[in-house]
DNA sequence: TTCATCCTGAAACGGTCGTTCCAAGTTCCG
DNA sequence: CGGAACTTGGAACGACCGTTTCAGGATGAA
């Protein structure tokens, strides 16, 4: 072994992950990536590859790290429809507010942009996808299962909804929407699926 | 009156909407709009000004040609929950099939790339927010108005999430979501509105 | 027809893009 | 200590970016 990275590759890739994250992938140079990590162009090329593949690491290490242990926790959450009620809380106040405010949700912006069309980025969002909408079907059937769901809601399509709904969280977060009108709208929706709601 | 212009300018600005829509904002070079529209740079800039410009003034004629109606004739129509399936209906078949398949919404896809912190991009994206809301508000009120609402249900709240649900097809969509399962979804989420559902 | 006015085509601007290359430096193994 | 293996810094590549400039052609008014 005759020489050794002078640097943490996975610290790099977060501080690539956020700057992907908030201004998408064709806006951010590899120049601002060797702006903000502190490394040069050569450790760059030599730890990720080109910027394809930097930014698919980068958007992987956004499943799992960020994405997936949320979904995880949801599916494994025993309360039912308080679970998804808490989910959208947090997810309203992490788009509304802090650190990541306005930045809406990486993946969500990845759909949107001309990086979509590549097949490994699509396979990257399907899997969160079936991740969340899985997640949602298991704290659906929880639900049920202890009598909180309204007659006539099926967890496989009420989960589908509740993702459509998270992705349009995450879309309107990122153009200034209030986290008060953000939650409210989530609750008008979230009632729909409670039972004796009507 | 010296000399006149060599071209329909609402023409080439449907091109120009085209490539942004498809491609987005980024990663459509002024090049390929001379290309897709046949025009030299120098027209397009004495016409339109930069591509900042350019791209605005294409989002809002999107907004006017191709949104704006749409609302309008969901707002004014008197059949009240059936509009609304017909204009998901629609939405799901315009976003999977036909010419403009996996485009997604220009608008959305405007909410999820760099252009949304400009703030004349996001007066355009408010706008749009506000009209698609208060159509299905409107409409929702019509349908309140004649029994087919479940008790329960807000029109203003229900809107909102109605909207929140349009984006969230629109996201989906682009990734290659066939449009089966999102009329499936479009449906159960629909159901929780309709009286008599539960 | 003359002329002022506007449009068009094409070249060119400086800047930034993603990527590659190589010499110099650093580390571990024998 | 010698040298192979690997990283690092930095220069350099061609290509493309958005934008400007300007000469020349076309047009309508007088």
């Amino acid at each position: 072994m005759p020489d050794i990275k002078h640097f943490d590759p996975d610290r790099a890739l977060e501080r690539a992950e956020r700057l992907f994250w908030r201004h998408g992938a064709a806006t951010t140079s590899i120049q601002a990536v060797t702006a903000e990590t502190g490394l040069n162009r050569s450790s760059l090329y030599a730890t990720f590859g080109d910027k394809r593949e930097l930014h698919l690491a980068a958007l992987r290490r956004h499943v799992r790290l960020r994405s997936a242990p949320v979904c995880a926790a949801l599916a494994a959450d025993p309360r039912g429809l308080p679970a998804v009620r808490e989910f959208f809380a947090g997810l309203v106040d992490a788009r509304c507010e802090g650190e990541y405010a306005r930045w809406g949700c990486m993946l969500v912006n990845a759909y949107a942009g001309e990086e979509a069309a590549d097949p490994e980025v699509r396979a990257v969002l399907d899997g969160h996808h079936r991740s969340l909408r899985d997640a949602f079907r298991a704290v659906l059937e929880t639900a049920r299962d202890q009598g909180q769901l309204a007659p006539g809601v099926v967890p496989g399509d009420g989960a589908e909804v509740l993702v459509l709904l998270a992705y349009g969280v995450n879309v309107r977060s990122r153009a200034g929407a209030g986290a008060g009108e953000l939650h409210r709208t989530v609750a008008a929706a979230l009632a729909g699926l409670a039972s004796g709601s009507r």
